[in-house]
DNA sequence: GTCCTAATAGACTTATAAGGCTTTAAACTA
DNA sequence: TAGTTTAAAGCCTTATAAGTCTATTAGGAC
């Protein structure tokens, strides 16, 4: 699969994110969107570092969205919550098994590139309010 | 990851094997790509199975190409070693889990699949002849 | 100061991919 | 027919990624 679970619950969260003004905290968002509270926590934090969303801690702490979702590509959410953007077929992952030592340079090279790019024109020029 | 090495060894091995008339066998494609005999086997079996490939055993036996390549789409090959075609996120194998049971109906499923059908039209329009 | 909530870190479980090994069955050769 | 070659099939091991859980630490609100 392309995707895994941490960009669909990313995606999920931030619909409920986007439609309110004061923060919402994890344990709200694990109840109303009955997932892990443990393992979303984990992607907030993410979608933070990325400066996708604040995070406020203490008291009626939690998350808030700081950009509009125009300026929020799908592929930014994905890349934070997965910590890469989706890919094809990582042949560098393999670099050490990768057959005659021709990374980059075999025969299905590029349909890797061609395939790859399209997926990446996609992710990028779709935008948070495209989608939701 | 979208493809597997699966893929990578099928498309890899079909360039090999639509440049020959007679059979190859698994143990000099497994030699000649440098890639694990036992693995591909499986492989080859698979795309036999979908009717890509012709097996013969006995000895001068081995794999022949029994299509033209502008009759086989690269999705025929994928799924023909993945055993699936490729697919960007399965809601249906999370059922159980899905938030809310909203399976392919929540706010995020627009988006799967249009994103898919890209996909997917991208990979069933694209012939072998195209890529090698 | 005390309660609430996020941040961080680590262990743990489960699923899947990748590869290996062995046995069986089929087909060709002589 | 006997022997060789090759695919077919199944089971097993290992590596890696995905997903989950628990406990601790840090910081803000009242």
């Amino acid at each position: 699969m392309l995707l895994t679970r941490a960009s669909e619950y990313a995606l999920l969260s931030l619909d409920v994110i986007r439609k309110s003004d004061s923060p919402i905290g994890t344990e709200q968002l694990a109840t109303e969107l009955s997932i892990p509270k443990s393992f979303l926590a984990k992607i907030l934090q993410s979608l933070a570092k990325q400066g996708i969303l604040e995070s406020r801690k203490g008291a009626h702490g939690g998350f808030i969205l700081i950009k509009d979702t125009t300026d929020i590509s799908v592929n930014d959410i994905i890349f934070a919550a997965e910590g890469k953007s989706p890919v094809v077929f990582d042949c560098t992952s393999y670099a050490n098994t990768c057959p005659n030592g021709t990374i980059g340079t075999c025969s299905i090279s590029p349909f890797l590139h061609n395939f790859q790019s399209k997926i990446d024109g996609f992710l990028n020029g779709l935008m948070l309010s495209d989608i939701l």
